[in-house]
DNA sequence: TCCCGTTGCAACCTTTGCTGTTACGACTGC
DNA sequence: GCAGTCGTAACAGCAAAGGTTGCAACGGGA
């Protein structure tokens, strides 16, 4: 599988901003949290605009400018990130259709799409569980 | 997420190889179930070879050459078929290390990583609880 | 009114992984 | 020896993600 770092990245955004609002600062600027997350700062600026338009941050611009908390960290979940990120089924069908005049062929996407769904909708239903708060606190948690 | 159909198509080959024997034949082909899958032979005889050095079926080389089940199709769950196609976790880290002076940075990939670990498991769990008779049934229930 | 720092966004390149294709050697029953 | 199939390498094509550059838009402050 094509690994997919997108969640990841997106909870390191949110982590960060959460943690610079609570040390007191008003907004964080996409550069700050390029240079925590170790990438470029447009990387950070199209991310946080999926999370934007899904509601979980805003920016503002002009000078002062930049990305705060729609919302706070205990509301989010890693759902609502993943949502937001990703937009795709966890697994795909063929790139090409199956021989139809087949018996297999002609069965095998709905019974895959069927069983598929079922193991999304339990991904969803974890993912769910854990908030970004539980994140940041995961975060400081980490042992020096 | 780079949506893989490497499960899907895994799937199909080994419900087509169930199907094909209980028909009374030996042997399926990789030409055969290409056919069946709409792609290249190639692309099957891969993906075939991997769930080879998984136990789940085995071929036989010369003039009546094939595939066949090395198991029942009831002892095969989707979590074995996932295993031998799948090799990475299904949510990567940051392509670069984070900045390790900053205390998301240094702390996001343990959280991460054990988080991950737990929503991983529950899918395992997921899948091991689809066998691949349960899939073929499927397959032959679709409508017509 | 101008300046400055930041977002918003488009365009492009590079890398990576999967798929498709061709080619050919290896094997085995006849 | 022949024919049919696997085993595997090599390469091209394609798509998605990430990285990079460039620049217009915005808005507070001087």
């Amino acid at each position: 599988m094509s690994a997919n770092s997108r969640l990841t990245l997106a909870a390191h955004a949110l982590a960060w901003i959460g943690l610079y609002q609570r040390q007191g600062h008003e907004v964080a600027t996409s550069e700050q949290i390029a240079t925590s997350a170790n990438t470029n700062p447009v990387v950070i600026r199209r991310l946080l605009g999926e999370l934007r338009r899904a509601g979980l941050v805003e920016s503002r611009r002009g000078v002062g400018a930049g990305w705060s908390l729609a919302r706070e960290l205990e509301s989010m979940t890693l759902l609502d990130v993943y949502e937001a990120v990703e937009p795709g089924p966890l697994f795909a069908m063929h790139r090409t259709t199956p021989d139809q005049g087949c018996v297999v062929g002609y069965g095998i996407q709905p019974a895959m799409q069927g069983i598929y769904e079922g193991i999304e909708e339990t991904l969803r239903h974890e993912l769910a569980r854990v908030t970004l708060e539980n994140v940041l606190r995961d975060v400081l948690a980490a042992p020096r």
